[in-house]
RNA sequence: GGGCGGUUAGCUCAGUGGGAGAGCACUUCCUUGACAUGGAAGGGGUCACAGGUUCAAAUCCUGUACCGCCCA
């Protein structure tokens, strides 16, 4: 018999064999007397005896091996159990070690052990076994051995009593409503998880033997009958009930304790005897929907909150926690309201499993691991606004983070520039206008800022609602920078620095419109950064009524402006291209330049005349004038349709003009030729949707355009030549 | 062994069928009256590989390779 643990022998209550071990079945149903006890156990077969291993035979100690314990239930085995919760040697007066064990010398010495930690008596038992001459061998092995994650020690399975839930009954329920769809997993992948778990449930083990927790509530009597009941009042009147009935008590001594509270609390205390262990930590948990909100009493806190919304919470404590919480939410609530309709038992309607941050390694952060970053020198470095938007940023759906200190960085940064937007709208006078409404603003500039307030504001509130947390990050971040900061704030600096009237008052208030839009769209993300700014910018305007966290969130219907979005798109792209040429050709930034609109569209002359100024101080221009035709040996510009020309004639490179307006042909011509390829093919046309097939003629049209304004400025730049 | 996920720009990562994106890094220029923790303009990718479905694939399906997580 091969053994890494030998002390376990005084366990022992069979030898296994393999039924198909020619060798040695004919052993089986024979018994075997067990050296140093004397206990006689029964040689059985089990397919567990691998004839392979050794010598074909195994020693079946069910109370100290996970796998004999099987093995001594298929065949019905005693379970001896040698160690006491010390995992030291226990074996006087252990009825189980000494039944059917009879008395001699030999276990005299054996019950001499007892005490010994487990160790101490594996060498004993060692030396015994060899001065019996019984030891055949004693060889180095490699195996797995289970250890205590926090201590490292070593851990000896042994039998104690547990209190178990019968978890598979209260699963059903819960399986049930995920099902129905009563409570919603995002991301929908998580259910499977969810389900794998909840359909393949075990007994579920509560008691532990730790000082923090929820008492059990069981009492055993001096005759080990156990009482369960929810007060220890209700215990009391049970254990009477059951001392009077078995005349352990007489009834008028019962009614005599029953009727006296110090004396129903003496006999509790003196008769009997409190489970010492506490509930699972899960277990307690699992009744934070409904307990936090006075349970078992009927509270208004609990008709009014319960069910709650969306519980936010990591995938690793889906098991743990929120499958318990949809357990015990729909027994217990199921019991208070008799009757009601699923959805308002069900402890939430959605679970939020939230991306996991884990170390640079990529591994899960633990408290017992020691690997955890700690937030608070994080915020210490970046502030809690900018790790707060990290996060949110991050959040993608169904991936894990693997937190970046440049990304908190970049956060800070985006913190920084709203606060200097927001001091340059004070510096300026853009202060909440009572008299301002969005809906009537007259300004182009203002109509175009709301326009693009309305499309963030549609982005970020649509991602919010459906858990893209990302999303409406990223929507909020590209709004406040891109739009209202590098144009927006640019391109009303004339307005702000020129002459008092009608227009710089509204242009004043839409800024300060927008600035608390941002505020609100970007407190989620950033509370105190925003809640600082609604306050510190309220100081020169009205009073504000209440928190910005006491805000209701933005609403931007009707205030969409297309015919502002096409005017201020075109001098957006009339300033990108001539920034773009300027660098491209190696003019230098300082050096203002003269625009000429060639052949331009009334609608392009009329613009340019409203936003000269504009296009002027953005793009560095000295003039703008118009003209029939291209100036001979310009730069030419091909902006939505017109064609704008920088004249140079002697400065600029013709070579390097010629270069640069083909590489722009080419570009075109690629596009063209994509899109062409695609109308081209019959089935295309034939089976893509209608505005799919209409898109990419507009685009094939527009490039058409566009190519031909190329083609002519190459034209023109070959005559100047 | 079972389950799940990943492979997209130098790095970290978005992108669920219709023109490859962001932040950082990199290059050039700019101390212009909000902000240099800033501004302007750029370069950079055979979307791991091989098949398949589809008018159309980074995206859907199958397989392969590699990486990772959870459970046993």
């Amino acid at each position: 018999m091969a053994t890494t643990r030998p002390e376990t022998m005084l366990g022992d209550v069979a030898v296994a064999v393999h039924p198909e071990n020619e060798k040695l079945r004919h052993l089986i149903g024979k018994t075997a007397v067990l050296p140093l006890v004397g206990r006689r156990i029964p040689i059985i077969a089990d397919t567990y005896a691998d004839p392979e291993k050794g010598t074909g035979a195994v020693k079946i100690t069910p109370a100290h091996d996970f796998n004999d314990f099987e093995v001594g239930r298929r065949h019905n085995l005693r379970l001896v159990n040698i160690f006491d919760d010390e995992a030291a040697l226990d074996l006087k007066d252990n009825a189980n070690f000494l039944e059917g064990v009879p008395p001699s010398a030999e276990l005299d010495r054996t019950l001499a052990l007892h005490g010994f930690d487990r160790l101490a008596a594996r060498k004993k038992i060692v030396e015994r076994l060899e001065a019996a001459g019984l030891i055949d061998k004693i060889e180095q092995t490699l195996h797995v051995v289970p250890q205590g994650d926090r201590s490292g020690a070593v851990l000896e399975p042994f039998l104690t009593d547990q209190w178990y839930v019968e978890a598979k009954t209260l699963a059903r329920p819960a399986i049930g409503a995920v099902r129905a769809r009563q409570t919603v997993f995002v991301p929908p992948q998580w259910e499977a998880t969810f389900f794998n778990w909840m359909e393949n449930i075990q007994p579920w083990c509560i008691s532990r033997q730790i000082w923090w927790g929820h008492q059990i509530p069981a009492w055993y009597g001096p005759d080990g009958k156990i009482f369960v009941a929810e007060t220890e009042d209700d215990v009391v009147a049970d254990a009477l009930a059951h001392y009077t009935d078995i005349e352990e008590i007489s009834p008028d001594e019962g009614d005599d304790i029953a009727s006296d509270p110090e004396r129903r609390a003496r006999f509790a205390r003196d008769y009997l005897h409190r489970d010492d262990d506490v509930l699972d930590t899960w277990f307690s948990s699992a009744l934070w929907p409904f307990s936090t909100l006075g349970w078992p009493d009927h509270t208004p806190e609990l008709a009014r909150y319960y069910p709650t919304s969306a519980l936010v919470t990591g995938f690793d404590i889906i098991f743990f926690w929120v499958a318990r919480m949809m357990m015990m939410g729909l027994h217990f609530m199921q019991q208070e309201r008799p009757g009601a309709p699923l959805e308002k038992v069900v402890p939430f309607h959605t679970v939020y499993i939230h991306a996991l941050v884990r170390d640079a390694a990529g591994a899960k952060m633990s408290k017992s691991k020691g690997n955890v970053i700690d937030p608070l020198e994080m915020i210490d470095e970046y502030g809690a606004d900018a790790l707060r938007f990290t996060l949110a940023a991050m959040a993608a759906q169904g991936r894990d983070i693997k937190l970046s200190a440049q990304r908190v960085e970049g956060y800070r940064n985006f913190a920084t520039k709203l606060w200097n937007a927001a001091r340059f709208a004070e510096i300026n006078g853009c202060a909440h206008d009572p008299d301002f409404s969005a809906h009537e603003a007259k300004e182009t500039l203002s109509r175009w800022i709301i326009h693009e307030t309305a499309k963030a504001g549609r982005e970020v509130t649509a991602a919010i609602e459906a858990y893209k947390f990302n999303e409406a990050a990223g929507a909020v971040y590209r709004f406040v920078w891109n739009v209202y900061c590098d144009w927006y704030l640019e391109l009303i600096k004339p307005v702000l620095t020129g002459p008092d009237g009608a227009a710089k008052k509204e242009t004043r208030a839409a800024a300060a419109w927008t600035l608390d839009e941002i505020l609100r769209l970007l407190h989620p993300f950033m509370p105190f950064v925003t809640e600082e700014l609604w306050r510190v910018s309220a100081e020169r305007g009205p009073k504000r009524h209440h928190l910005l966290a006491l805000d209701a969130w933005p609403c931007h219907d009707g205030l969409d402006d297309e015919a502002a979005e096409a005017e201020i798109g075109w001098v957006v792209d009339l300033v990108t291209a001539i920034r773009s040429v300027r660098v491209e050709m190696n003019i230098p930034a300082a050096t203002p330049l003269p625009l000429v609109l060639a052949g331009a569209s009334p609608q392009t002359v009329e613009r340019t005349r409203r936003w000269s100024e504009f296009v002027q101080r953005l793009a560095r221009l000295s003039d703008i004038s118009f003209a029939d035709a291209v100036p001979k040996g310009a730069l030419q510009l091909v902006v939505r349709g017109d064609v704008a020309a920088l004249p140079l004639a002697g400065i600029i490179d013709l070579a390097a003009e010629r270069a640069r307006l083909n590489k722009e042909l080419a570009k075109c011509d690629a596009d063209i030729a994509r899109v062409e390829q695609k109308l081209n093919n019959a089935d295309f046309v034939k089976r893509a949707p209608e505005d799919v097939v209409e898109g990419e003629r507009e685009k094939r049209d527009e490039a058409l355009a566009r190519k031909q304004k190329i083609v002519e400025a190459l034209q023109r730049l070959k005559e100047s030549e």
